[in-house]
RNA sequence: GGGCGUAUAGCUCAGCUGGUUAGAGCGCACGCUUCACACGCGUGAGGUCAGAGGUUCGAGUCCUCUUACGCCCACCA
């Protein structure tokens, strides 16, 4: 207990409590503590590669109201951080940062530092891939020590000692063990196939990784010769792929193409002959309703490429250019084998762009493109965070298969989902699920996966015969590691073994959070107290990724849901209900000045504003109130105390038995919000309760409190009781300024003190009439009105007054009379029966100026 | 094109299973040095609840359609 300041306030109780909390362990978890005990959470490890912005602390700060209403509830609260270190993002921004790119062919230099400045304008400096994995191991821990800073001021109630990262040894040897084990049981397989590619990052992407971008494009009508040597228009976006093309292909239905189907098309410029098929999913809308399939243009391009059975013509590369192609033989054939030749000469090498401007000026000059080029605006597929369109290539992949989709549907309905139709996005991105889940990333910096590749006589490696690693030995990096049965010379050596190159995709492993915070066969005993887990929080825009795939990890691995709940946020928007964005140009302040300039409360409390699952607006006049409203309490509070309280003494008045009767409903309506995840109304509740309770309930008691007896007495235990539930009740939104105020009166930490009872607070209020208070509080406002009418201090005297209402609000009258005429200085207080309430006010003459 | 969500005072939002004159805070206006708080207190003025139909004794609340915005998915020749 400490003293009550004279002059209570916000300043420096962040540092203060921070300190204060770490020192003594508050939030540390008690892994003493059975699994119904414990309430577990799986916390969305926020990427690094990133900036905070206030988005962050929106979203973050919900998870920590429940963490701490649960804590209160009686709930040994697991609540780790995590770090998302891994993956392409990462790696991107570590190049940006040191201004190095990684070239795998480079030896590893150990000498080798960055420059101190980046100079934007000048070419990355090449680097080895295990420098380059030395500047990410340097750059990423910086970037994570300011988020436990923030997070820390923030006031997340996080146990820092459970913090993870998901590259580190723990993250890796639970992925990797995760991915021997669907390996092992022929879920995870290794397979050729078409893969979107982003031809900067050189990497495969994943379905859960695109985004479309509007981009202009142009149509251009190519003229093949059909059949009977008449020109075929066809229609396309890409004609720098014409090379690639295998097949035109039209709707079945489509009478102008029917007589052509099973006859054969030959391609300007490089005279291959293709066969013209049907299929559906060509639009006898579009164009000149006949397309041509390439290997590969789009999607769609896969599709009519698996389904009929097409041979592959691959000409773009993984940088993104056009590979060397000799023409004639069996792969590309040509009616001209030369001309065709002196055509594609003339685009090897180039980029598909600069590939599209030749290959467009070679068409017109011989006269075969028809018509006018005509300019559109399409849809295309990037990388989310990629700069140039996706190319597709064949490569070899590693791929997860999805369960049946009626079991990731039940899965879907077995969790509870805050709010509850968020699950229909669950859904949707089940039922369109295609193919399966590409989890292998051609990067550097990430989890690798624990795997060779034999190698024969001859020095062909044998993809198909992966040599997975033992479980026992995890981590391991097959570059560096050896498998068993070889020793590092045989290294890339015929008759020994190769490494896997690849790196998993960051949902691989970000898909075991669960595993990996709960200690998934690395600590036996943790894994049986915290899992399956209580609750996920994250944002709806993952749910296709983050969540859907750790869905899909424990439904393999643990035959359940990874957890019970899952508390969907939403984002922030600017007021024309924009997504925020550094894009957009409409993100505001970072979250370290926002704080500063109102307090970690005040920006928690216009967090907690936002309900499960809707976006809220930006709005710093919220974090103003918040602020206001933790004012309030210091100085409400430090009235309250000044009586002296006596805590646990008997409440005998009307009016206090009235005040607790009205909190216990407080209390009820609170715990069920919270219950239902709905702290945003367990906030609004105890807020405008609050407000309230200084206006009416502290104005009409005080008189009494300032007096001695019983009355007095009964005042300053309903003023203890109705104080300290209100602290808490506040406590997980206000985490510091309630501490504050709790250290005052209190011993120990309010946010390990018990949740309050509604039963408890009727039980202390016995026989109270909720009636009293609001009768009393009305009369208050009508003889305040008065007094504002005639432009009177509200101190000034009331000569009388006079209260007509029904007999059964003028017995609360009566019961609060006393308490009523001292807060509104009343002489005389009447009471007539009637019909309607109205208050007669008869203010005394005002006192001469200067009297 | 399909799905989900949102639309209530100038602004940010409540309004739970339909029930008397639609609420709060901010902002605004007018007042008040009231012994917790001027980072305060009091009082007040602001709304055909996006639009059109319908169900009902009764609709902000339920149904249908429309409009606007946001997000997810699909399309991408």
């Amino acid at each position: 207990m400490t003293q009550i300041p004279e002059k209570p306030s916000l300043e420096g109780l962040e540092t203060k409590w921070r300190q204060r909390w770490e020192a003594d362990g508050t939030y540390r978890f008690d892994r003493s503590k059975t699994r119904a005990e414990v309430y577990s959470i799986d916390t969305p490890p926020p990427t690094v590669s990133g900036t905070l912005h206030p988005g962050h602390v929106f979203s973050y700060t919900h998870t920590d109201l429940v963490a701490r209403y649960q804590r209160m509830r009686g709930k040994e609260v697991f609540y780790p951080m995590g770090w998302d270190d891994n993956g392409l993002n990462v790696e991107r921004r570590v190049q940006l940062m040191t201004g190095t790119i990684v070239d795998p062919t480079l030896p590893y230099d150990p000498d080798f530092t960055p420059p101190e400045k980046v100079d934007k304008k000048a070419r990355a400096i090449p680097v080895s891939r295990p420098n380059f994995i030395e500047l990410c191991e340097q750059v990423v821990p910086e970037l994570e020590h300011s988020y436990h800073e923030l997070w820390a001021t923030v006031g997340l109630s996080v146990d820092w000692d459970h913090t993870y990262t998901t590259i580190g040894p723990k993250a890796v040897r639970t992925s990797q063990r995760g991915f021997l084990r669907l390996a092992q049981r022929d879920l995870a397989y290794r397979s050729e196939s078409p893969t979107l590619w982003d031809v900067d990052m050189k990497t495969s992407v994943a379905q859960a990784e695109l985004a479309d971008r509007e981009l202009p494009g142009a149509y251009h009508k190519l003229v093949f010769t059909g059949p009977d040597g008449s020109p075929l228009l066809v229609d396309t976006t890409r004609p720098e792929l014409l090379p690639a093309c295998v097949a035109v292909v039209a709707h079945p239905d489509d009478e102008r193409y029917q007589p052509l189907f099973g006859q054969r098309a030959v391609t300007p410029l490089f005279g291959a002959s293709v066969p013209i098929v049907a299929h559906e999913l060509a639009d006898p809308e579009k164009g000149t309703g006949i397309a041509m399939i390439c290997t590969f243009g789009d999607t769609t391009d896969v599709t009519w490429w698996r389904e009929l059975s097409l041979p592959v013509r691959a000409i773009v590369q993984r940088d993104g250019r056009l590979r060397p192609i000799s023409w004639g033989d069996d792969t590309f054939p040509s009616t001209d084998p030369a001309a065709a030749q002196s055509a594609y000469d003339e685009l090897a090498g180039k980029t598909v762009k600069q590939a599209q401007a030749r290959i467009v000026e070679l068409l017109i000059d011989a006269g075969k493109i028809d018509g006018e080029i005509r300019p559109i605006t399409h849809a295309v597929k990037f990388w989310e965070n990629g700069s140039r369109p996706l190319e597709i290539v064949t490569s070899q992949q590693w791929f997860i298969r999805y369960p049946p989709k009626d079991e990731m549907l039940a899965r879907g309905k077995e969790l509870a989902w805050w709010p509850d139709f968020m699950r229909v996005r669950f859904e949707n991105w089940v039922n369109g699920l295609i193919g399966d889940w590409n989890i292998t990333r051609q990067r550097f910096f990430g989890v690798p996966f624990p795997v060779w590749y034999p190698i024969d006589s001859d020095g062909v490696t044998d993809f198909l015969s992966p040599i997975l690693a033992s479980e026992d030995v995890l981590p391991i990096d097959p570059t560096t590691d050896v498998p068993p049965g070889y020793d590092e010379s045989q290294r890339n050596q015929p008759g020994g073994f190769a490494a896997d190159p690849d790196v998993m995709d960051t949902w691989a492993t970000s898909s075991l959070s669960p595993q990996i915070v709960c200690g998934w066969e690395d600590d036996a005993d943790l894994f049986e107290r915290t899992f399956p887990m209580d609750l996920r929080p994250q944002a709806h825009e993952i749910i296709r990724t983050w969540l859907f795939s750790s869905v899909v990890r424990s439904h393999y691995e643990h035959g359940s849901l990874p957890w019970a709940n899952a508390a969907i946020s939403g984002f922030i928007v600017d007021p024309d209900r924009k997504k925020l964005s550094k894009s957009a140009g409409n993100m505001p302040d970072d979250p370290v000045a926002l704080i500063e300039r109102h307090g970690a409360d005040a920006v928690r409390y216009w967090s907690a504003n936002g309900r499960p699952g809707m976006d809220m607006a930006f709005d710093e006049g919220q974090m103003k109130i918040g602020r206001r409203l933790s004012i309030k309490l210091l100085n409400a509070s430090k009235f309250a105390l000044s009586f002296g309280s006596t805590s646990g003494g008997a409440v005998t008045e009307p009016l206090d038995r009235s005040m607790l009767v009205a909190l216990a409903a407080l209390v009820d309506d609170a715990t069920a919000a919270f219950d239902r995840y709905d702290y945003a109304r367990a906030l609004e509740r105890t807020e405008s309760h609050f407000w309230a309770f200084c206006d009416d309930y502290l104005e009409l008691v005080k008189n009494r409190a300032y007096d001695e007896g019983e009355g007095a007495e009964s005042a300053k235990a309903a003023l203890g009781l109705a104080l300290e539930v209100l602290l808490k009740l506040f406590a997980p939104f206000l985490p510091y300024v309630t501490e504050e105020v709790w250290s005052w009166w209190q011993e120990g930490s309010i946010h390990r003190s018990s949740w309050p009872s509604g039963d408890a607070l009727r039980a202390a209020a016995g026989e109270g009439d909720a009636a009293v208070l609001t009768v009393a509080g009305e009369v208050l406002r009508e003889v305040r009105r008065a007094k504002s009418e005639a432009k009177r201090s509200m101190r000034a005297e009331v000569e009388r007054v006079v209260v007509t209402d029904t007999a059964e609000r003028l017995d609360a009258v009566v019961l609060a009379g006393a308490d009523i005429r001292g807060a509104g200085v009343i002489g005389e207080l009447f009471m007539e029966r009637g019909d309607a309430f109205s208050v007669e006010v008869t203010l005394a003459p005002e006192p001469e100026a200067g009297a």
